[in-house]
DNA sequence: ATGAAATGATGCCTGAAAGGTATCGTGGTC
DNA sequence: GACCACGATACCTTTCAGGCATCATTTCAT
């Protein structure tokens, strides 16, 4: 077998048809450049070049073969960089679960910081709910998730990306869209309300029950998904509770009330990562968010 | 610098994901491919398999590099390969010129018998007159030529590739296509003549004046091209001398009428190339002509 | 719990091979 | 005809690959 070591020798005396002048340029002595070609041609079996006294010529086994050359030393330059990039972060592939709600807001400006920080990454988006984000971090199918949780299992690690307060979205016919004080938390006692799914949005099911007295009879419906949501409070099903950024989408037939209650940000928005992930391009991502 | 034969390592231990057996593929033993894996790893800078005591796997920069090593081993044993082959002539380029004349004939057949026998050498074909061809062959132009000539100059080897008889081409309204005995020699004698130039078909031209009593009160055009000839002779310009082969393109308005006294295969096409090419394709085509 | 088995890493030795210096052989040049 | 340019060869030294023996760690069975 031949060495890649024959291959540059063999290129560097191709493109100076020259052994002494290529030996310089290959910082070593023409002898053992000599030999290092004769080698090569040993193991191919064929007369790469044409040496004469005077000069040497490419034979046409040989112009053939340092076109296959120059792509094998391009590619064994090409393989360790490679590797050093995926092993940096700089390169790779992340696959981030995320909720549809944090798609209204901070989806895009996560993206976009990403992608400028480093062109490098190839971002996998999938909408999941936080539950499936957890089983999907557990067995590797994401890298990040972008969930709303109060306590991460202790092989997930978290990070608050951004807190928000609780608007309650209205039909703009409703009482409460034209009252004349600001409204407060018990004003919804009693009003049809849009839930979230217990088992299957259960961040804001246990938020909504901290702070509110919700009654089952209220329920009209058990949702999971934000958007949903808003569509039935404008076709006048009754009212929902949802993040502020949710308000970013103007629905027709909707108004987002804030509570003078209860103005703390207190519906979270974390990153999720299994501590155990290898993918580099993790820890880049992770150092970013950070920041 | 790595070797490829690092590589091989490495692209073995990530395919059995267990260096012993590896080892085995490789038909060595486990310690020195522990080594030569290290040393990949030590160029590249970054860990590329993780071992623990009971399992072997692939990082996310080993997986990259996996995919690298798998394309530049096949170009490792390519590039030989392709060598070996150009040097055999089993591939290779092979520049063919060839005259009009033989282009109606054997040019097809012969094109045919070369990528049967040969489906590695690509053809390129160039039509030109003998004399071009010479030239072409003398400056490396082309490889191989199709021409007609009687003496080669001593750089050029050639070969007989076929000889067949002269015809006369006449309109269909001509007397002479409607004599009631054969044709003889003599009859052109006073004839309008398209006759070939004596300067660009001098072969056509020299084997005339040789076998006809030709005056040049009776050549009406000049010309070097057989085709335009025949259908010179369509349009009623008078009468042409055209290898038999040309015969094959019926041409409306033209009949081919063969000699009583000149039945010999006197109009020779020869293959022709320069003794100092060194395309080792070229061998294998000469040595197919010849059989 | 303890010994056996499995597995990758290390230490040491030998032989092959790479690189260097000096020199040869052969054409072309003045 | 002496000289020069250039690739090949001879010989030496050092480096490195491969093999054997052994170590260290982890798992599994008893």
């Amino acid at each position: 077998m031949y060495t890649l070591d024959q291959v540059r020798c063999f290129v560097a005396v191709a493109e100076h048809l020259h052994f002494g002048r290529a030996a310089a340029a290959l910082s070593m002595t023409q002898p053992p450049l000599s030999r290092q070609v004769q080698k090569l041609e040993r193991f191919v079996g064929v007369d790469l070049l044409e040496r004469d006294n005077r000069r040497v010529v490419l034979t046409a086994a040989g112009e053939a073969f340092l076109d296959n050359a120059r792509v094998l030393l391009a590619m064994s330059d090409r393989a360790p960089q490679d590797a050093r990039r995926i092993a940096s972060g700089q390169w790779g592939r992340l696959s981030v679960g995320f909720t549809a709600a944090s798609g209204f807001g901070i989806l895009g400006s996560l993206v976009t910081a990403i992608e400028e920080s480093f062109p490098g990454i190839d971002l996998d988006l999938h909408e999941m709910v936080t539950g499936e984000q957890l089983e999907n971090l557990a067995e590797g199918r994401i890298d990040l998730g972008l969930g709303r949780l109060d306590s991460t299992p202790p092989s997930v690690q978290s990070e608050l990306l951004l807190a928000e307060r609780l608007l309650l979205a209205v039909p703009k016919d409703h009482p409460l869209a034209h009252l004349e004080r600001p409204l407060r938390k018990d004003d919804v006692t009693g009003q049809p309300l849009i839930m979230h799914s217990a088992t299957r949005a259960t961040y804001f099911y246990d938020l909504l029950v901290r702070h509110f007295p919700i009654d089952h009879h209220m329920v009209r419906h058990s949702l999971s998904q934000v958007l949903t949501m808003i569509n039935l409070v404008a076709d006048n099903h009754g009212l929902a509770f949802v993040p502020e950024s949710a308000a970013l989408v103007s629905v027709p037939g909707v108004r987002y009330l804030a509570f003078e209650d209860l103005s703390e940000e207190i519906v979270e928005l974390k990153a999720l990562w299994n501590t155990q992930t290898k993918n580099p391009a993790l820890k880049q991502v992770v150092s970013l968010l950070r920041s």
